[in-house]
DNA sequence: CCCAACTGTGAACGTCGTGTGAACCGGGCG
DNA sequence: CGCCCGGTTCACACGACGTTCACAGTTGGG
């Protein structure tokens, strides 16, 4: 992760201690060309801009920072309670802003937010276990990164098996939680279609789907031999 | 605007002061079932979810709230200090958040920063995928330099799918954030916009719009990457 | 008021996913 | 050695689902 950039410099005191702590780089700059001096060549990883002291030259720097072809993100505003009003000109300044005095867990939480915010504006929820990864999203598989053209039961029947790995299922469990409750099928069809998804799995994960005979089937390695 | 939702019920007296001063419009819920009964026609306009008294609960609340085929935006958590650690794990479950004892002014400035982030910090004024381009000022919508000339609802519905690449949406859930809450029409309409958007798009283009059989449709291919 | 364009619905049609029966295989046990 | 039990594999038929089409209802502009 590249550093942040932190306003003024030299940093703060409650905030380095904070940053130092959250396991944050960073490196304090004194202006815009300071900024654009010691920047990384990769760029900046973020910037904290603390305008408590000094907020006319704290908001020049925030308008360089961000009117640049590569907007910086995210950026965090650090001000004094009654300088809030200030805020809502300025909307396009900044991503987030906190009320000095510092809170260290409060500064961590929101840095971390917004990384989160922005590495995935709506975060996928995924299935994983090893090489395979299911995006519950977008209704696709992927096994070690070759995508997996499944058809809705199949992916339906690896979704549960991803998200209990290692735990055994009879037949008639998995009828009742893969195909719901009041299906009433024979218990050749969970057989076919695990043969199914181990053709699709390849060769070499068709091992993901073990047999235990007499009992029924288990996802992934058991949970002794790890 | 909507009313935001507030919880608990009845609303804590520096909030309500508060949300008052701002001049936002809100209703106090219980639980979830009350939260439902009381939920406006357009539904919310965001909520503030106090989890500074009983944190289970309204974490529960959230969940609720935002694992709906229309999450529920903004949403606001209030909670203690010492509470802070709890937030990480429930990232998805908010978009910000607010340390009490609250501040007037801060929790104004956030709804305030919520709302233009949803209206203008996250939707552009353009919709972008490949060699589609929307322009959501002027309602044309333009394929690899090719003007198209789409209906209102051929429109509506690129629109939307183009806002969230990847993502599949069944017919009941694009019925309900493409025609509207109320509508109730059958899932045949759903097909037929597809089919007469694919036809529009061209022949080389009509895949923009998969199928996922048994479930609704996808546009564009997934996102892996962040 | 009429025409044209847009939108929604029902029905016909084709495809593909799915379940089932039966054959096949392999190991355990008498 | 042969029988039985359980799992695997295969082929096939049914039916669910999506696509397509034709048409009717609706809206809005000229």
């Amino acid at each position: 992760m590249e550093p942040l950039l932190v306003y003024p410099f030299p940093v703060a005191a409650d905030l380095s201690q904070a940053l130092d702590r959250a396991g944050y780089a960073y490196v304090g700059v004194t202006d815009d060309i300071d900024a654009e001096r010691k920047e990384p060549e990769d760029g900046w990883g973020g910037a904290i801009i603390m305008a408590d002291r000094s907020p006319e030259d704290a908001y020049k720097l925030a308008v360089t920072l961000r009117k640049r072809d590569y907007p910086l993100e995210p950026l965090i505003m650090v001000l004094r309670s009654e300088q809030l009003s200030s805020l809502e000109l300025n909307r396009d300044l900044f991503d987030d802003f906190v009320v000095s005095p510092l809170n260290h867990r409060e500064i961590e939480i929101r840095l971390k937010h917004q990384y989160w915010r922005l590495g995935r504006g709506t975060r996928p929820e995924l299935v994983e276990y090893g090489d395979l990864v299911l995006n519950l999203e977008t209704y696709q598989a992927v096994i070690a990164k070759r995508p997996l053209d499944l058809t809705y039961m199949e992916y339906e029947l690896l979704k549960f098996l991803g998200q209990h790995p290692g735990k055994v299922f009879t037949r008639e469990a998995l009828l009742n939680r893969v195909w719901g409750y009041e299906y009433y099928g024979g218990a050749r069809t969970v057989d076919v279609h695990v043969r199914r998804l181990r053709a699709k799995l390849g060769e070499e994960h068709a091992s993901l789907i073990q047999t235990v005979r007499s009992v029924g089937y288990r996802f992934g390695q058991s949970r002794w031999s790890g």
